[in-house]
DNA sequence: CTGAAAGCGCTTACAG
DNA sequence: CTGAAAGCGCTTACAG
């Protein structure tokens, strides 16, 4: 049972297939094919059931109506979540999304870039890897459009949907000292990620502008594929007594690593706020059950999907070169729940 | 800067595109081609960055080296890390992954289904929605191979990779019954879908097994789409002191309703496990450092999506008709953690 | 108002 | 060993 073919339709009609894919493309009225005409072509498509080779299409019009994503990794719900957002908008656009994962690693980004790039997609949403910036400089001087988020990097001019996390860390730290708290810890990731330099930058701002000295001490950089040891190992030193560097609350840049802090935390028999209180970037669900459940730095994913699709197809669907280039800083909001006492 | 065809190249060098297709689909050897125009064709393809556009390779040869991944939602770590097991191993065999999530809605998924098999995917990986019989049984009369994940139609004859959710509830309520629990409860979400049936039908049977009667008033069915509230009311019925009803321990059927189960179960005040034992189906990372972390039933996902990848492509690329039908079931195990006490 | 024709970039029988 | 040609299923100038 072969599929039918607009041919296969013309043939039945004894039409030519222009006409017919004419009326199937709602030019009928542009065109001024007869009404008689019209509604016999629409009955016979449903009839044999036509649907549209898209790959046709896509070699004729050079479009595929394809969005591909590119993200750290698909399992991590954060990045989960905006790929629902980002698939639900594209939707609705009558686009479809290609997803890959990264790993943070940028020989992968690079490849599945190159993938991408066999006339497949007719647009990127990407979360770029450190040390990549060759590709996204590369993407900036081809003519597909692409927009970056999560991370970005200064020195390349692009679209880009990102959310102010020096002032989200600020903020988060912010509230810490507000209750007290005095010896402020900041647990994170290898600091060659933009989004991750801007948290610390406004965790040291934070405390600077309260007049506290920043001690490199209390910052611990774990690599981005760090297990529950090494975090293990950074919180044993941060909370032990006799450690010149105690501290008396942390503010984790990821909940990945705010989750494995917890772990170890617990394991060690020692209580949330009261021992140390706790503020996390994320809002897993971890967080709402846990034994104090943590306030969190939320970010508006719904909005930085949504932003990033409207963006990206507005410049897929502009004939007139590249259009403006938008930068976006969304805010985020703090959830304050138990995790640092009152 | 248009990119370079497979013309591109043969004009560039005098000779044909037959040529330059042969040697670059390494049929050079199979149609004797001389080593040194090889050398040459590859040094030339190398230096104007050729590409191959894959959707002209899909329109002729009628491939297009992708997956169509329809689960419930991307969004769920669940299906997040399915996807994630999915995509890798997609990768390794140069396939891509298209994903739709279809909330679990029988008509967004006939539409996702349909956008598909506009000549876009190779095969597909389905978590079918209840009610979607007809979509599963159209596709096994077509020609697009594919395999169900996680749910299935005993009625229809087609490869699926399912886990043994009868043996999985089993084990977990004859745990909690060797911890002398003996007003179990299940909470689970419509059971018109044949994993959650058989969930409540192992548990039922240890239940008798125990020769411990089964009540149905200590059997929440609740909505798919279901918010806190609504677990919260199950939950306060379940561990109401006055209630006829009480239970001692309570079996979820998903992560989901778990940890709205445990919010709730904390909301009341209630000690887990001394005044509640809890299991539940899946493993996220909130049941690891909740405040009892939680005993859960895990599923093998990376051996789920292996597999599920290797059936469909084995599927895919045999070219004498359909291959034999595979049905696997794979075994989950019990992780004990806090929940159930000792 | 409608049709014949070209062409998107490939692959692959066919011919020599 | 290599090339000319057909054709996958569309869209779209062009002609009448």
């Amino acid at each position: 049972m072969k599929k039918t073919s607009l041919n296969d339709i013309a043939k039945h009609l004894g039409v030519s297939k222009t006409l017919v894919s004419f009326v199937l493309n709602g030019k009928a009225k542009e065109f001024r094919i007869s009404e008689d005409i019209c509604t016999k072509v629409l009955e016979v498509a449903k009839e044999l059931n036509y649907q549209p080779n898209r790959i046709a299409q896509g070699l004729r019009t050079g479009k595929t109506n394809t969005i591909g994503l590119i993200i750290a990794d698909i399992a991590n719900p954060f990045f989960g979540i905006l790929g629902r957002e980002i698939e639900q908008e594209a939707a609705k656009h009558g686009y479809r999304v290609i997803f890959c994962s990264s790993d943070e690693n940028p020989d992968k980004s690079r490849a599945q870039i190159a993938m991408m790039q066999q006339t497949l997609v007719d647009g990127y949403i990407i979360s770029p890897p450190k040390n990549s910036e060759d590709q996204i400089l590369a993407l900036s001087k081809g003519n597909v459009p692409f927009v970056l988020i999560d991370r970005y990097f200064p020195e390349i001019e692009c679209n880009q949907i990102m959310v102010d996390n020096f002032d989200a860390a600020y903020k988060a730290t912010n509230h810490l000292l507000k209750l007290g708290r005095r010896r402020i810890a900041n647990v994170t990731i290898n600091l060659d990620l933009i989004n991750m330099i801007d948290r610390t930058e406004g965790y040291k701002q934070a405390l600077r502008d309260a007049n506290i000295p920043v001690e490199e001490s209390l910052i611990k950089i774990l690599p981005f594929s760090h297990d529950n040891k090494l975090v293990a190992r950074a919180i044993k030193d941060l909370v032990n007594k006799s450690s010149p560097h105690k501290a008396d609350a942390i503010l984790f840049s990821t909940s990945k690593l705010g989750i494995n802090g917890i772990e170890s935390i617990s394991a060690l028999g020692l209580k949330i706020p009261d021992d140390i209180a706790i503020v996390s970037f994320d809002n897993p669900d971890a967080y709402k059950i846990c034994v104090s459940p943590v306030t969190v730095v939320n970010q508006p994913l719904k909005e930085i999907g949504k932003t990033a699709v409207q963006i990206l197809l507005s410049d897929i669907k502009r004939s007139d070169g590249p259009g403006k280039i938008q930068k976006i800083i969304l805010k985020t909001d703090l959830i304050i729940r138990k995790s640092c006492g009152s």
